[in-house]
DNA sequence: TATTGTTATACTCTATAACTATA
DNA sequence: TATAGTTATAGAGTATAACAATA
């Protein structure tokens, strides 16, 4: 088990192959809601701390802010967020999430759960738990933050563009 | 449990953050030995079913095979790899792992081991082996082929710019 | 006519650094 | 002089469709 292909069977491994497959999934299913993934984390950090900045934003998801306006461009145009002018400073905007985006947030939490439903399907309910238990004990010790994706830097602006989320093969 | 940010505490979430922690972190040690995970990837291949031909390969790690022409570049400007002409058909070539692939395979084997206790540290080595073996359940589930990366589609194909890897935070 | 590997094109995403308007 | 948000620029990656050589 030295020379050999590394981690075939072993967990990390595992939690990057079984990870990224769930990632995908889960952007697909919101995808039929209009929204990425970006969308999603922001409008539940929205709905959990509003009003922020942009700038406060941007730091409590670990991305750069000049990423954040076209994100918001495209939240404010399909009605889920606005930009507020605030009235202590007028360089900054109050983000706050609108009806629409509370909405779509409660719609994003169903379909979440049948992806959670979906990827865990082969457990059983106390071997979800076991797992669940077993993850976040990873995460908390590798200083994961509880609901923010590690890959925020890195995640999709926009919705794939169409062409290839017909291609009926993959999830 | 309804109408709050979905997944927080639910495994699915979990699953996609540590699995992308996991994937960023391992990226990032094998940067040491210049190789990007796609080239970890190739060389597994390439061990195990040389010789094999451009298409072959790219079918079967589920990718474009022209995306496979500038990694195979790379790797082969890396002395990790060589395109050997086919005696039978001129329009072919023969992938086929160097020694020097073979003995880089062995040193990302040993990194992954350091990269797979890291990842695990919080667990005890009964609680890894609970863990792999309901990732291991999953992930035939949901038709994950062995030690192929479902972001095989995605994967970067050079290190990221170097600039961004020495900023310290990440990990 | 089909297939292998390659190249070319157009498109998306990202990071960085200007830039503006405020403070 | 510093900060919030924006825009511009340049670079990297990708998918798709041509393409040349060979079958």
């Amino acid at each position: 088990m030295n020379s050999s292909p590394p981690g075939k069977g072993s967990p990390a491994f595992l939690l990057t192959q079984v990870g990224t497959h769930a990632a995908q999934a889960f952007a697909k299913r919101i995808a039929a809601l209009s929204v990425t993934p970006a969308h999603a984390g922001i409008l539940r950090m929205l709905k959990m701390h509003s009003p922020l900045s942009q700038r406060e934003l941007a730091a409590k998801l670990g991305m750069h802010a000049s990423r954040l306006v076209a994100i918001l461009d495209e939240m404010e145009e399909g009605g889920l967020a606005v930009r507020e002018p605030s009235a202590k400073d007028r360089r900054v905007y109050q983000l706050r999430i609108t009806e629409k985006g509370l909405e779509t947030l409660r719609e994003i939490g169903l379909v979440y759960q049948e992806h959670n439903a979906a990827i865990t399907a082969a457990l059983s309910d106390e071997e979800r738990e076991t797992l669940t238990s077993l993850l976040e004990r990873i995460a908390a010790d590798q200083g994961l933050v509880p609901g923010v994706h590690p890959g925020y830097q890195s995640l999709p602006v926009k919705a794939r563009s169409g062409k290839a989320a017909g291609k009926a093969s993959r999830d």
